[in-house]
RNA sequence: GGAGGCUUCGCCUAGUCUGGUCUAUGGCGCCGCACUGCUAAUGCGGUUUGGGGUAACCCCCCAUCCCGGGUUCAAAUCCCGGAGCCUCCGCCA
Protein backbone atom coordinates (compact mmCIF):
# COMPACT_ATOMS: atom_id res chain seq x y z
CA UNK A 1 0.00 0.00 0.00
CA UNK A 2 1.78 3.30 -1.18
CA UNK A 3 1.17 6.43 0.44
CA UNK A 4 0.46 8.38 -2.84
CA UNK A 5 -2.82 6.29 -2.65
CA UNK A 6 -4.22 9.06 -0.02
CA UNK A 7 -6.83 10.19 -2.39
CA UNK A 8 -9.11 12.28 -0.05
CA UNK A 9 -8.36 14.35 3.58
CA UNK A 10 -10.96 11.97 4.99
CA UNK A 11 -9.13 9.21 3.78
CA UNK A 12 -5.52 9.34 5.71
CA UNK A 13 -6.42 7.51 9.30
CA UNK A 14 -7.68 5.06 7.11
CA UNK A 15 -4.93 4.49 4.99
CA UNK A 16 -2.18 4.03 8.16
CA UNK A 17 -4.47 2.01 9.66
CA UNK A 18 -4.38 0.04 6.00
CA UNK A 19 -0.25 0.25 5.81
CA UNK A 20 -0.14 -0.87 9.25
CA UNK A 21 -2.78 -3.62 9.10
CA UNK A 22 -0.57 -4.72 5.76
CA UNK A 23 2.65 -5.18 7.55
CA UNK A 24 1.06 -6.75 10.25
CA UNK A 25 -0.07 -9.11 7.71
CA UNK A 26 3.31 -9.65 5.88
CA UNK A 27 5.19 -10.56 9.27
CA UNK A 28 2.78 -13.06 10.62
CA UNK A 29 2.81 -14.56 6.87
CA UNK A 30 6.52 -14.96 6.77
CA UNK A 31 6.43 -16.30 9.88
CA UNK A 32 3.33 -18.90 9.09
CA UNK A 33 5.34 -19.84 5.90
CA UNK A 34 8.49 -20.95 8.04
CA UNK A 35 6.83 -23.17 10.29
CA UNK A 36 4.98 -24.94 7.36
CA UNK A 37 7.92 -25.32 5.88
CA UNK A 38 9.62 -27.43 8.43
CA UNK A 39 6.30 -28.98 8.94
CA UNK A 40 6.57 -30.26 5.41
CA UNK A 41 9.95 -31.23 5.78
CA UNK A 42 9.49 -33.74 9.08
CA UNK A 43 6.08 -34.89 7.07
CA UNK A 44 8.21 -36.57 4.57
CA UNK A 45 10.88 -38.02 7.53
CA UNK A 46 8.15 -39.65 9.32
CA UNK A 47 7.47 -42.66 6.97
CA UNK A 48 10.78 -43.69 6.46
CA UNK A 49 12.04 -43.38 10.17
CA UNK A 50 11.68 -45.67 12.40
CA UNK A 51 12.02 -46.18 16.50
CA UNK A 52 13.36 -43.97 18.51
CA UNK A 53 13.71 -40.91 15.55
CA UNK A 54 10.41 -42.10 14.64
CA UNK A 55 9.44 -40.62 17.93
CA UNK A 56 11.56 -37.64 18.00
CA UNK A 57 10.12 -36.76 14.26
CA UNK A 58 6.82 -37.10 16.13
CA UNK A 59 7.21 -34.92 19.02
CA UNK A 60 8.32 -32.09 17.15
CA UNK A 61 5.66 -32.68 14.53
CA UNK A 62 3.16 -32.26 17.26
CA UNK A 63 4.03 -29.05 18.61
CA UNK A 64 4.44 -27.39 15.57
CA UNK A 65 0.67 -28.38 14.78
CA UNK A 66 -0.10 -25.80 17.36
CA UNK A 67 2.19 -23.04 16.32
CA UNK A 68 0.94 -23.52 12.47
CA UNK A 69 -2.48 -22.98 13.70
CA UNK A 70 -1.76 -20.36 15.60
CA UNK A 71 0.40 -18.57 13.30
CA UNK A 72 -2.18 -19.42 10.60
CA UNK A 73 -5.10 -17.67 12.67
CA UNK A 74 -3.05 -14.57 12.99
CA UNK A 75 -2.38 -13.91 9.62
CA UNK A 76 -6.01 -14.57 8.90
CA UNK A 77 -7.12 -11.95 11.27
CA UNK A 78 -4.48 -9.51 9.87
CA UNK A 79 -5.34 -10.26 5.92
CA UNK A 80 -8.85 -9.51 7.02
CA UNK A 81 -8.66 -6.33 8.77
CA UNK A 82 -6.19 -5.15 5.52
CA UNK A 83 -9.14 -6.84 3.13
CA UNK A 84 -11.56 -4.48 5.11
CA UNK A 85 -9.93 -1.60 5.38
CA UNK A 86 -9.04 -1.74 1.55
CA UNK A 87 -12.86 -2.13 0.79
CA UNK A 88 -13.61 1.19 2.52
CA UNK A 89 -11.13 3.20 0.67
CA UNK A 90 -12.45 5.12 -2.11
CA UNK A 91 -10.57 5.57 -5.74
CA UNK A 92 -7.87 8.08 -5.73
CA UNK A 93 -8.87 11.39 -7.63
CA UNK A 94 -7.74 12.07 -11.27
CA UNK A 95 -5.33 15.41 -10.38
CA UNK A 96 -7.41 17.53 -12.58
CA UNK A 97 -10.78 17.18 -10.76
CA UNK A 98 -12.12 20.44 -9.09
CA UNK A 99 -12.27 19.97 -5.26
CA UNK A 100 -15.29 20.66 -3.40
CA UNK A 101 -18.73 19.73 -3.25
CA UNK A 102 -21.68 18.89 -5.19
CA UNK A 103 -21.66 22.50 -6.51
CA UNK A 104 -18.29 23.12 -7.17
CA UNK A 105 -17.87 21.32 -10.71
CA UNK A 106 -16.37 23.02 -13.60
CA UNK A 107 -18.56 23.29 -16.93
CA UNK A 108 -15.97 22.08 -19.71
CA UNK A 109 -18.82 22.66 -22.83
CA UNK A 110 -22.10 24.02 -23.41
CA UNK A 111 -23.91 22.38 -26.80
CA UNK A 112 -26.98 23.48 -28.68
CA UNK A 113 -29.21 26.88 -26.61
CA UNK A 114 -31.82 26.82 -24.68
CA UNK A 115 -34.90 27.37 -26.50
CA UNK A 116 -36.08 30.88 -26.29
CA UNK A 117 -40.21 30.31 -25.47
CA UNK A 118 -40.73 33.47 -24.84
CA UNK A 119 -39.59 34.48 -28.08
CA UNK A 120 -42.05 32.12 -29.41
CA UNK A 121 -44.50 33.88 -27.56
CA UNK A 122 -45.51 30.79 -25.37
CA UNK A 123 -45.37 29.90 -21.94
CA UNK A 124 -43.67 26.08 -21.77
CA UNK A 125 -45.44 23.70 -19.99
CA UNK A 126 -43.94 21.04 -17.37
CA UNK A 127 -43.48 17.80 -18.23
CA UNK A 128 -45.79 16.45 -16.48
CA UNK A 129 -48.96 18.08 -17.91
CA UNK A 130 -47.50 17.22 -21.23
CA UNK A 131 -47.15 13.77 -20.66
CA UNK A 132 -50.97 13.72 -18.49
CA UNK A 133 -52.35 15.59 -21.94
CA UNK A 134 -50.71 12.93 -24.05
CA UNK A 135 -51.92 10.02 -21.95
CA UNK A 136 -47.86 9.51 -21.28
CA UNK A 137 -47.28 9.67 -17.92
CA UNK A 138 -49.47 8.53 -14.93
CA UNK A 139 -48.04 9.44 -11.88
CA UNK A 140 -51.10 9.66 -9.57
CA UNK A 141 -51.75 5.83 -10.41
CA UNK A 142 -48.24 4.95 -9.70
CA UNK A 143 -48.56 6.61 -6.20
CA UNK A 144 -51.51 4.32 -5.81
CA UNK A 145 -49.94 1.24 -6.52
CA UNK A 146 -46.27 1.90 -5.08
CA UNK A 147 -46.37 4.92 -3.43
CA UNK A 148 -44.34 8.10 -4.21
CA UNK A 149 -41.77 8.32 -7.03
CA UNK A 150 -43.33 5.54 -8.79
CA UNK A 151 -45.05 6.24 -12.35
CA UNK A 152 -46.72 4.67 -15.37
CA UNK A 153 -45.43 4.86 -18.95
CA UNK A 154 -48.64 4.51 -20.93
CA UNK A 155 -49.74 4.68 -24.91
CA UNK A 156 -47.12 7.22 -26.67
CA UNK A 157 -44.82 7.55 -23.01
CA UNK A 158 -44.64 3.42 -23.02
CA UNK A 159 -43.77 3.59 -26.91
CA UNK A 160 -41.19 6.69 -26.71
CA UNK A 161 -39.12 4.38 -24.09
CA UNK A 162 -39.07 1.79 -26.51
CA UNK A 163 -38.09 4.38 -29.12
CA UNK A 164 -35.47 5.49 -27.35
CA UNK A 165 -33.83 2.21 -25.98
CA UNK A 166 -34.28 0.94 -29.83
CA UNK A 167 -32.49 4.28 -31.46
CA UNK A 168 -30.27 3.89 -28.19
CA UNK A 169 -29.15 0.24 -28.49
CA UNK A 170 -28.80 0.77 -32.23
CA UNK A 171 -26.02 3.90 -31.62
CA UNK A 172 -24.51 1.65 -29.27
CA UNK A 173 -23.96 -1.47 -31.54
CA UNK A 174 -23.01 0.77 -34.43
CA UNK A 175 -20.06 2.02 -32.27
CA UNK A 176 -19.29 -1.78 -31.49
CA UNK A 177 -20.81 -2.33 -28.05
CA UNK A 178 -22.49 -5.92 -27.41
CA UNK A 179 -25.98 -5.84 -26.23
CA UNK A 180 -26.83 -7.45 -23.29
CA UNK A 181 -29.91 -7.87 -21.18
CA UNK A 182 -28.38 -8.00 -17.37
CA UNK A 183 -29.73 -9.31 -14.26
CA UNK A 184 -31.47 -6.63 -11.76
CA UNK A 185 -30.95 -9.01 -9.23
CA UNK A 186 -26.81 -9.35 -8.13
CA UNK A 187 -25.29 -10.89 -5.15
CA UNK A 188 -23.06 -8.95 -2.38
CA UNK A 189 -20.11 -9.08 -3.94
CA UNK A 190 -20.87 -7.41 -7.37
CA UNK A 191 -21.98 -4.71 -5.31
CA UNK A 192 -19.06 -4.45 -3.21
CA UNK A 193 -17.23 -4.65 -5.95
CA UNK A 194 -18.34 -1.61 -7.69
CA UNK A 195 -18.07 -0.02 -5.07
CA UNK A 196 -22.00 0.48 -3.86
CA UNK A 197 -21.69 -0.65 -0.67
CA UNK A 198 -19.72 2.12 0.96
CA UNK A 199 -21.06 5.64 1.26
CA UNK A 200 -24.17 4.49 -1.30
CA UNK A 201 -25.35 1.60 0.49
CA UNK A 202 -28.40 3.95 1.99
CA UNK A 203 -29.39 3.98 -1.25
CA UNK A 204 -29.71 0.56 -2.51
CA UNK A 205 -32.58 -2.21 -2.15
CA UNK A 206 -31.48 -5.30 -0.45
CA UNK A 207 -33.70 -8.25 -0.23
CA UNK A 208 -32.43 -9.67 2.93
CA UNK A 209 -34.54 -13.18 2.55
CA UNK A 210 -32.10 -13.60 -0.48
CA UNK A 211 -28.75 -12.41 0.18
CA UNK A 212 -29.62 -10.10 -3.50
CA UNK A 213 -29.22 -6.87 -3.99
CA UNK A 214 -31.46 -4.63 -6.44
CA UNK A 215 -29.32 -2.71 -9.19
CA UNK A 216 -28.99 0.98 -9.16
CA UNK A 217 -27.59 0.92 -12.63
CA UNK A 218 -26.22 -2.11 -15.05
CA UNK A 219 -23.26 -1.12 -14.29
CA UNK A 220 -23.19 -3.88 -11.47
CA UNK A 221 -24.09 -6.57 -13.82
CA UNK A 222 -21.82 -5.34 -16.65
CA UNK A 223 -18.93 -5.53 -13.93
CA UNK A 224 -19.54 -8.13 -12.48
CA UNK A 225 -19.21 -9.91 -16.26
CA UNK A 226 -16.20 -10.44 -15.76
CA UNK A 227 -15.42 -10.87 -12.14
CA UNK A 228 -12.81 -13.63 -11.48
CA UNK A 229 -11.39 -13.47 -14.91
CA UNK A 230 -8.10 -12.99 -16.68
CA UNK A 231 -8.67 -11.36 -20.05
CA UNK A 232 -6.65 -11.68 -23.23
CA UNK A 233 -5.36 -8.21 -23.83
CA UNK A 234 -6.07 -8.42 -27.99
CA UNK A 235 -9.34 -9.04 -26.51
CA UNK A 236 -9.51 -5.31 -25.21
CA UNK A 237 -10.98 -2.94 -25.71
CA UNK A 238 -14.44 -5.20 -24.06
CA UNK A 239 -17.39 -2.84 -24.70
CA UNK A 240 -21.02 -3.80 -23.51
CA UNK A 241 -24.17 -2.10 -24.00
CA UNK A 242 -26.64 -2.98 -20.65
CA UNK A 243 -30.34 -2.48 -20.63
CA UNK A 244 -32.08 -3.38 -17.31
CA UNK A 245 -34.05 -1.45 -15.03
CA UNK A 246 -32.64 0.68 -11.73
CA UNK A 247 -33.61 0.66 -8.71
CA UNK A 248 -32.78 3.19 -6.13
CA UNK A 249 -34.10 4.17 -2.93
CA UNK A 250 -33.64 8.03 -2.76
CA UNK A 251 -32.69 8.40 0.85
CA UNK A 252 -31.49 11.16 1.51
CA UNK A 253 -33.51 12.89 -1.26
CA UNK A 254 -36.53 13.90 0.33
CA UNK A 255 -37.96 16.73 -1.23
CA UNK A 256 -35.77 16.81 -4.03
CA UNK A 257 -37.15 16.57 -7.40
CA UNK A 258 -40.93 15.23 -5.91
CA UNK A 259 -43.01 15.98 -8.30
CA UNK A 260 -42.20 14.60 -11.85
CA UNK A 261 -40.73 11.78 -13.16
CA UNK A 262 -36.55 13.40 -12.71
CA UNK A 263 -36.18 11.28 -9.87
CA UNK A 264 -37.65 7.97 -9.10
CA UNK A 265 -37.25 4.76 -7.61
CA UNK A 266 -37.52 2.23 -10.46
CA UNK A 267 -36.51 3.25 -13.95
CA UNK A 268 -34.68 1.75 -17.37
CA UNK A 269 -31.43 2.39 -18.12
CA UNK A 270 -29.47 1.92 -21.26
CA UNK A 271 -25.54 2.08 -20.45
CA UNK A 272 -22.01 2.01 -21.96
CA UNK A 273 -19.42 -0.19 -20.13
CA UNK A 274 -15.75 -0.86 -21.17
CA UNK A 275 -12.96 -2.35 -19.91
CA UNK A 276 -9.63 -1.13 -21.34
CA UNK A 277 -6.01 -1.64 -20.36
CA UNK A 278 -5.55 1.36 -17.45
CA UNK A 279 -3.17 3.41 -20.15
CA UNK A 280 -6.02 3.29 -22.45
CA UNK A 281 -8.39 4.62 -19.65
CA UNK A 282 -8.49 8.38 -19.92
CA UNK A 283 -8.93 8.46 -23.15
CA UNK A 284 -11.85 5.95 -23.50
CA UNK A 285 -13.42 8.22 -20.85
CA UNK A 286 -13.42 10.88 -23.74
CA UNK A 287 -14.70 8.19 -26.11
CA UNK A 288 -17.65 7.93 -24.11
CA UNK A 289 -18.75 11.13 -23.39
CA UNK A 290 -17.97 11.68 -26.93
CA UNK A 291 -21.05 8.97 -27.82
CA UNK A 292 -23.16 10.41 -24.95
CA UNK A 293 -22.70 13.29 -26.81
CA UNK A 294 -23.56 11.92 -29.81
CA UNK A 295 -27.01 10.59 -28.25
CA UNK A 296 -28.18 14.11 -26.91
CA UNK A 297 -27.16 15.72 -29.71
CA UNK A 298 -29.57 12.96 -32.23
CA UNK A 299 -32.25 14.18 -29.88
CA UNK A 300 -31.92 17.93 -30.60
CA UNK A 301 -31.25 19.04 -26.97
CA UNK A 302 -29.43 21.79 -25.65
CA UNK A 303 -26.75 20.44 -22.86
CA UNK A 304 -23.24 21.15 -20.77
CA UNK A 305 -20.80 18.87 -19.66
CA UNK A 306 -19.30 19.07 -16.37
CA UNK A 307 -16.40 17.97 -14.84
CA UNK A 308 -17.68 16.49 -11.36
CA UNK A 309 -16.00 18.35 -8.08
CA UNK A 310 -13.94 15.61 -6.10
CA UNK A 311 -17.19 15.11 -3.53
CA UNK A 312 -19.45 14.24 -5.46
CA UNK A 313 -17.40 11.98 -7.17
CA UNK A 314 -18.76 8.93 -5.06
CA UNK A 315 -16.29 5.43 -4.04
CA UNK A 316 -15.37 4.12 -7.37
CA UNK A 317 -14.64 7.77 -9.43
CA UNK A 318 -11.24 9.34 -10.32
CA UNK A 319 -12.93 11.42 -12.87
CA UNK A 320 -16.47 11.89 -13.95
CA UNK A 321 -18.10 14.22 -16.55
CA UNK A 322 -22.18 14.23 -16.68
CA UNK A 323 -24.08 15.76 -19.42
CA UNK A 324 -26.55 17.76 -17.86
CA UNK A 325 -29.93 19.19 -20.38
CA UNK A 326 -31.49 21.94 -20.06
CA UNK A 327 -34.99 21.75 -18.93
CA UNK A 328 -37.07 25.12 -19.87
CA UNK A 329 -39.49 24.24 -17.17
CA UNK A 330 -36.93 24.20 -14.65
CA UNK A 331 -34.71 27.14 -15.97
CA UNK A 332 -31.39 24.78 -15.38
CA UNK A 333 -29.42 21.91 -16.58
CA UNK A 334 -30.19 18.98 -15.24
CA UNK A 335 -28.29 15.52 -15.09
CA UNK A 336 -29.00 13.16 -18.12
CA UNK A 337 -26.06 11.07 -18.34
CA UNK A 338 -23.09 10.47 -16.54
CA UNK A 339 -19.59 8.73 -17.61
CA UNK A 340 -16.90 7.64 -15.13
CA UNK A 341 -13.20 6.37 -15.52
CA UNK A 342 -13.21 3.70 -12.25
CA UNK A 343 -9.37 2.86 -13.32
CA UNK A 344 -8.11 -0.07 -11.28
CA UNK A 345 -10.70 0.00 -8.79
CA UNK A 346 -13.73 -2.38 -9.44
CA UNK A 347 -11.15 -4.47 -11.27
CA UNK A 348 -8.68 -5.15 -8.12
CA UNK A 349 -11.92 -5.64 -6.13
CA UNK A 350 -13.81 -8.11 -8.45
CA UNK A 351 -10.48 -9.25 -9.43
CA UNK A 352 -10.84 -9.36 -13.16
CA UNK A 353 -7.31 -9.00 -14.94
CA UNK A 354 -5.53 -9.21 -18.11
CA UNK A 355 -3.18 -10.98 -19.95
CA UNK A 356 -0.35 -9.74 -21.99
CA UNK A 357 2.52 -10.49 -24.02
CA UNK A 358 4.96 -7.53 -22.38
CA UNK A 359 3.40 -7.00 -18.77
CA UNK A 360 1.94 -10.46 -18.09
CA UNK A 361 -1.07 -10.42 -15.87
CA UNK A 362 -1.80 -7.29 -14.20
CA UNK A 363 -5.31 -5.61 -13.25
CA UNK A 364 -7.37 -3.72 -15.88
CA UNK A 365 -9.69 -0.27 -15.99
CA UNK A 366 -13.26 0.07 -16.30
CA UNK A 367 -15.70 2.84 -17.28
CA UNK A 368 -19.12 3.22 -17.73
CA UNK A 369 -21.29 5.93 -19.13
CA UNK A 370 -25.08 6.81 -19.24
CA UNK A 371 -26.26 6.45 -22.50
CA UNK A 372 -29.74 6.74 -22.03
CA UNK A 373 -31.97 6.63 -18.49
CA UNK A 374 -35.35 6.88 -19.96
CA UNK A 375 -37.23 8.69 -17.17
CA UNK A 376 -35.33 12.12 -17.71
CA UNK A 377 -34.73 12.16 -21.40
CA UNK A 378 -38.33 11.79 -21.52
CA UNK A 379 -38.53 14.70 -19.50
CA UNK A 380 -36.08 16.09 -21.35
CA UNK A 381 -37.79 16.07 -24.43
CA UNK A 382 -41.20 16.06 -23.78
CA UNK A 383 -40.51 20.09 -22.07
CA UNK A 384 -37.53 20.43 -25.01
CA UNK A 385 -39.69 19.93 -27.88
CA UNK A 386 -43.34 20.79 -27.05
CA UNK A 387 -45.35 23.02 -29.35
CA UNK A 388 -47.73 26.09 -28.65
CA UNK A 389 -50.84 23.31 -28.87
CA UNK A 390 -49.85 20.76 -26.79
CA UNK A 391 -48.33 18.58 -29.00
CA UNK A 392 -44.39 17.74 -29.10
CA UNK A 393 -42.24 17.08 -32.06
CA UNK A 394 -40.52 13.53 -32.11
CA UNK A 395 -36.68 14.37 -32.96
CA UNK A 396 -35.69 12.18 -36.36
CA UNK A 397 -33.59 9.41 -34.65
CA UNK A 398 -36.76 8.60 -33.25
CA UNK A 399 -39.22 8.36 -35.56
CA UNK A 400 -38.25 5.13 -37.08
CA UNK A 401 -39.00 3.41 -33.92
CA UNK A 402 -42.27 4.76 -33.84
CA UNK A 403 -44.09 4.16 -37.10
CA UNK A 404 -42.52 7.12 -38.82
CA UNK A 405 -44.84 9.63 -36.36
CA UNK A 406 -43.40 12.59 -36.41
CA UNK A 407 -45.55 14.43 -33.56
CA UNK A 408 -47.42 12.94 -30.46
CA UNK A 409 -50.74 14.68 -30.10
CA UNK A 410 -52.94 15.38 -26.67
CA UNK A 411 -55.98 12.79 -26.38
CA UNK A 412 -59.08 14.77 -25.98
CA UNK A 413 -60.31 14.08 -22.74
C1' G B 1 -39.47 -28.01 -2.18
C1' G B 2 -37.61 -33.69 -2.84
C1' A B 3 -33.70 -37.35 -4.86
C1' G B 4 -29.10 -38.16 -7.14
C1' G B 5 -24.53 -36.88 -9.81
C1' C B 6 -20.59 -33.55 -10.61
C1' U B 7 -16.62 -29.33 -9.49
C1' U B 8 -8.55 -30.93 -10.31
C1' C B 9 -3.09 -25.54 -12.80
C1' G B 10 -6.73 -21.68 -20.37
C1' C B 11 -9.96 -26.28 -22.21
C1' C B 12 -10.46 -31.65 -21.54
C1' U B 13 -8.56 -35.24 -18.21
C1' A B 14 -5.65 -39.11 -14.52
C1' G B 15 -5.49 -39.32 -9.32
C1' U B 16 -9.94 -39.57 -4.43
C1' C B 17 -12.24 -46.23 -2.57
C1' U B 18 -6.73 -48.00 0.17
C1' G B 19 -3.98 -40.12 3.56
C1' G B 20 2.66 -39.44 3.12
C1' U B 21 7.01 -40.75 -3.17
C1' C B 22 0.93 -35.60 -5.78
C1' U B 23 7.05 -31.36 -5.98
C1' A B 24 -0.73 -33.28 -9.37
C1' U B 25 -0.92 -37.34 -14.97
C1' G B 26 -1.78 -37.11 -20.06
C1' G B 27 -3.94 -34.64 -24.38
C1' C B 28 -5.32 -29.95 -26.74
C1' G B 29 -4.13 -24.93 -27.11
C1' C B 30 -0.35 -21.32 -26.52
C1' C B 31 5.06 -19.60 -26.29
C1' G B 32 10.28 -20.60 -27.47
C1' C B 33 14.11 -23.39 -29.88
C1' A B 34 15.79 -27.06 -33.50
C1' C B 35 15.15 -29.32 -38.21
C1' U B 36 12.97 -29.40 -43.04
C1' G B 37 13.17 -24.74 -49.08
C1' C B 38 8.85 -23.34 -47.46
C1' U B 39 2.35 -20.13 -43.65
C1' A B 40 2.64 -27.75 -42.41
C1' A B 41 4.79 -32.13 -40.13
C1' U B 42 8.26 -33.69 -36.43
C1' G B 43 11.47 -33.27 -32.12
C1' C B 44 13.01 -30.79 -27.56
C1' G B 45 11.81 -27.33 -23.78
C1' G B 46 8.32 -24.10 -21.38
C1' U B 47 3.18 -22.90 -19.87
C1' U B 48 -2.07 -22.17 -12.73
C1' U B 49 -2.62 -18.06 -9.90
C1' G B 50 -1.44 -15.22 -5.50
C1' G B 51 2.03 -13.85 -1.56
C1' G B 52 7.10 -13.57 0.33
C1' G B 53 12.66 -13.65 -0.08
C1' U B 54 16.44 -11.10 -3.76
C1' A B 55 19.16 -4.55 -6.09
C1' A B 56 17.50 -7.52 -10.13
C1' C B 57 17.82 -12.23 -12.77
C1' C B 58 18.47 -17.42 -12.10
C1' C B 59 16.38 -19.36 -8.12
C1' C B 60 14.24 -20.46 -3.25
C1' C B 61 10.00 -20.58 0.38
C1' C B 62 4.55 -20.52 1.36
C1' A B 63 -0.42 -20.94 -0.24
C1' U B 64 -3.67 -22.69 -4.14
C1' C B 65 -7.11 -29.50 -6.58
C1' C B 66 -15.04 -24.97 -5.88
C1' C B 67 -15.37 -22.29 -0.72
C1' G B 68 -15.24 -22.67 4.79
C1' G B 69 -14.50 -25.67 9.08
C1' G B 70 -12.79 -30.42 11.30
C1' U B 71 -9.83 -35.12 12.08
C1' U B 72 -4.42 -36.19 11.72
C1' C B 73 2.41 -35.63 12.90
C1' A B 74 0.59 -35.27 7.66
C1' A B 75 -5.46 -34.02 3.44
C1' A B 76 -6.71 -33.24 -3.88
C1' U B 77 -7.65 -37.88 -0.94
C1' C B 78 -11.32 -38.90 5.29
C1' C B 79 -15.59 -36.13 8.11
C1' C B 80 -19.09 -31.78 8.59
C1' G B 81 -21.19 -27.30 6.51
C1' G B 82 -21.89 -24.16 2.22
C1' A B 83 -21.80 -22.55 -3.07
C1' G B 84 -22.18 -23.51 -8.20
C1' C B 85 -23.46 -26.69 -12.31
C1' C B 86 -26.24 -30.96 -14.25
C1' U B 87 -30.26 -34.85 -14.28
C1' C B 88 -35.02 -36.55 -12.54
C1' C B 89 -39.64 -35.40 -9.67
C1' G B 90 -42.95 -31.50 -7.83
C1' C B 91 -44.52 -26.44 -8.62
C1' C B 92 -44.78 -22.31 -11.84
C1' A B 93 -44.88 -17.80 -16.42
Amino acid sequence: MRASQRARGEDVGLVDALISADERRRVSGSRFDELRSEQKRIGKLVPRASGDEKAELLKRAGELAGEVKAADAERDEAADETRRLLLALGNVVHPDVPVGGEDDFTVLETHGAPRDFEAEGFAPKDHLELGAALGAIDVERGAKVSGSRFYYLTGVGALLELALVNAAIAQATEAGFVPMLTPALVKPRAMEGTGFLGQAAQDVYQLEKDDLYLVGTSEVALAGYHMDEILDEARLPLRYAGFSPCFRREAGSHGKDTKGIIRVHQFDKVEMFSYVAPEDAEAELDRLLAWEKQWLTALGLAFRVIDVASGDLGASAQRKFDCEAWIPTQGKYRELTSTSNTGEFQARRLSIRMRGKEKGVRPLATLNGTLCAVPRTIVAILETHQNADGSVTVPEILRPYLGGRETLTPVTA
